[in-house]
DNA sequence: CGAGGACATCGATGATTGTCAATATGGCAG
DNA sequence: CTGCCATATTGACAATCATCGATGTCCTCG
């Protein structure tokens, strides 16, 4: 009959209970995680990742992207550079164009990294 | 012997070759993911997702927010926000306190759309 | 009812960001 | 060497964002 103390929301009648848990991810891990997360968290950038990796050859040249995009060619050229420092795409020059990769393990990396939250 | 049409780099003398590929995610189904993905894409809300889910009791009440993350209430109550309306978190409001928990599937749903880029 | 606490919203502000036009760099053809 | 093409970099600008202080809302307790 009696509720005991079942319900948490009075235990100390001052403070709202729950565990200290000073178990956040440190300031620095999230700080570097945050920063791939942006890296991918654009439109254009998706699109250039889904366009790059879904190529026969498993490269696009940059002259490839604009198009399909509707952007301009500085506006690719500096999507293209934020992914391959974000660790997503490599960057190989031949000749006078530039051809980029899907870096092996990047995307399944930021994914799990993802899922271990 | 003779080096047959193997390289790729002339092939019109005039473009640089490559599929046409317009495999590009839809323009929509890209500015929805990287909405998902911004929601992420902060150290603040990387920290409270990983406090929230390493609770004992798969919840947390926001006022134990604020002191481990060093940031202000509103600014707490912001982020939170966002959290929830990405559908990482759901929230629950029982008496004057607020509780959020982990929506089950989220974290594992952008992991795999992440994957199959 | 009235005071106080927990949380949300508002308004402002400094920082970051996506985009473009203009310009620089570097390779290739004549 | 000269000019052209592909790409990168720079500078500027509007938009978005993270944060805070102030205020509003709602609940609870006396």
């Amino acid at each position: 009959m009696m509720i005991t103390t079942q319900s948490p929301e009075m235990a100390d009648a001052e403070t709202c209970v729950l565990a200290p848990s000073t178990a956040a991810l440190d300031l620095e891990y999230a700080t570097k995680l945050s920063r791939t997360l942006k890296a991918l968290a654009d439109p254009a950038r998706l699109r250039l990742l889904s366009i790059i990796s879904s190529s026969p050859t498993g490269e696009s040249c940059a002259c490839d992207l604009m198009e399909p995009l509707g952007l301009g060619q500085p506006t690719i050229s500096h999507h293209l550079k934020i992914l391959v420092e974000a660790g997503f795409l490599q960057r190989e020059k031949r000749g006078s164009w530039a051809y980029y990769r899907l870096n092996p393990g990047a995307l399944a990396d930021i994914s799990g990294s993802i899922l271990s939250l």
